[in-house]
RNA sequence: UCCUCGGUAGCUCAAUGGCAGAGCAGGUGGCUGUUAACCACAAGGUUGAGAGUUCGAAUCUCUCCCGAGGAGCCA
């Protein structure tokens, strides 16, 4: 038995390849079977000469996503969709499949998402997958030859990091909890024991968002480095970012390439990015739109961030926003007491921002002061502020997050495909 | 939460006040190189639900339900 992905090294070879039927065509006397097995798809041949007359009625019958243990002789071929098929000379029918709803026509979106568990089959969902998997690994192995410890931060949490608003509330015992919406606040706990740490889990936010960049329930990767400051973290992101994106660029052309994802921008993708100031990207969109000016002190909107991001090819970082529209946390810039130590990289070709990050508030007199000034309450908190009585250091980090990461290095016009079962203001089934 | 659009066969859609239709999927038959194969035949309907207007409603009105796109907010 042997896998898909590997025929190119079995020609001329009899190979046995476990899968489903993709798709089948027939014409009298000789019927294609297309069979993907989860690593590719191979277009299987069956000659009425070359089998017994059952094996060729049998052929004929099987529907669609059926699950076929296949025997044959590898061939090069040029008609064959991949270059190589297999000449059919066995079939073993392991599971005759009902009639399969997702057809070979077009579907629309609720139909879809609501047969999530079969669409994860089709050829653009498995090409999705498999740069998702890619950069999961992408982000492992680039945290780890920079010596970070993976910290995993609770899911479940007692109160919340940045506003009650937008918190999913859980029963617990006699009292509640909530679904954590960021591991942030744990891994600054987890780099004053370890240095250099990163969360990676996945992160729920109860916000009534209906757009084509959030999901309630999405996957966060969350460093947090010790002594690192603004410019620090910056560096680390952009290294970071350039990374994942030549790791998919070099591994997954292939899934790219059945995207029909153009790789020209990404492999542009090098360091250093742009920096601009908040300030700077005030003045970039005031030139561009002199009727309704963006005032000081306004965070930016999804239509502002695509018009930033697509003056650059490569992601941009925006530095130093006004304090009062960013978290508690953030340490303010000595320079300007107006401004957060705070960057967003924005991703180019429109996809607006990737990652929210900062230098952290690491007097304890200023973070209560912080507490009380966003109305948020200190008892929770306590074990948050012990972290500045007990050897306090300046220390940042910021969080990225994958599915808006992946829509871009997909190019796609939607993040619910980018997670395998994704959960939406409206949508928590299959 | 607000704004916009939509809901007709298993799926994708057509029919704009006058006989509810096509392609695909599924069924039957045919076809020796197909690439979402093709050809023929048969089958497939409580037009999201309820009420109203009308001689007559998929079509117009109202209420509700469901979905999509966008805004705000965010990663």
């Amino acid at each position: 038995m042997i896998w898909i992905e590997e025929v190119s090294s079995y020609e001329g070879k009899e190979v046995e390849i476990h899968g489903w039927l993709h798709n089948r065509r027939s014409s009298g006397k000789i019927h294609f079977l297309t069979i993907r097995d989860g690593t590719g798809i191979i277009q299987g041949v069956i000659l009425r000469d070359n089998v017994s007359s059952d094996t060729f009625k049998l052929a004929d019958r099987i529907s669609q996503e059926s699950s076929i243990i296949v025997r044959g002789k590898v061939r090069e071929d040029k008609r064959a969709p991949g270059g190589y098929e297999l000449e059919i000379n066995g079939i073993l029918l392991v599971h005759s499949a009902e009639p399969y709803p997702i057809s070979k026509k077009s579907h629309g979106i609720d139909f879809l998402l609501s047969h999530r568990h079969l669409w994860l089959r089709s050829r653009r969902q498995y090409a999705i997958l498999k740069v998702r998997g890619e950069v999961i690994l992408a982000i492992h192995e680039f945290f780890d030859s920079r010596g970070f410890t993976r910290f995993d931060a609770p899911i479940l949490t007692p109160s919340a990091c940045e506003g009650t608003t937008t918190l999913f509330e859980v029963p617990y015992f006699d009292s509640k909890v909530y679904l954590s919406q960021s591991g942030q606040l744990y891994a600054e706990a987890g780099c004053m024991a370890l240095g250099k740490v990163y969360t990676f889990g996945p992160t729920f936010r109860a916000e009534k968002s209906k757009t084509r960049r959030h999901l309630t329930e999405f996957w966060q990767i969350e460093p947090e480095v010790a002594y690192a400051n603004l410019d620090d973290i910056m560096k680390l992101a952009e290294d970071f970012v350039t990374y994942i994106i030549q790791r998919v660029v070099e591994r997954r052309k292939e899934e790219l390439n059945i995207l029909e994802r153009d790789t020209k921008p990404l492999e542009l993708i090098k360091t250093p990015f742009p920096r601009i100031t908040y300030q700077q990207a005030i003045d970039l969109l005031n030139k561009q739109n002199e009727t309704s000016k963006t005032q000081w002190g306004e965070d930016f909107g999804a239509p502002q961030e695509a018009y930033i991001s697509q003056q650059f090819k490569l992601p941009v970082l925006i530095h130093r926003y006004p304090a009062e529209c960013k978290a508690f946390y953030m340490k303010r810039d000595p320079e300007d007491s107006h401004l957060s130590l705070c960057v967003d990289m924005l991703a180019p070709e429109g996809y607006g921002e990737i990652i929210g990050g900062s230098q952290r508030e690491d007097d304890l007199a200023t973070l209560e002061q912080r507490l009380q000034e966003f109305n948020l309450p200190k008892e929770p908190h306590e074990w948050y502020l012990d972290l500045r009585r007990y050897g306090s250091v300046p220390h940042s980090g910021f969080g990225l997050g994958l599915e808006r990461l992946l829509a871009w290095i997909c190019k796609s016009h939607h993040i619910r495909e980018m997670i395998p079962f994704p959960r939406t203001i409206d949508r928590s089934s299959p």
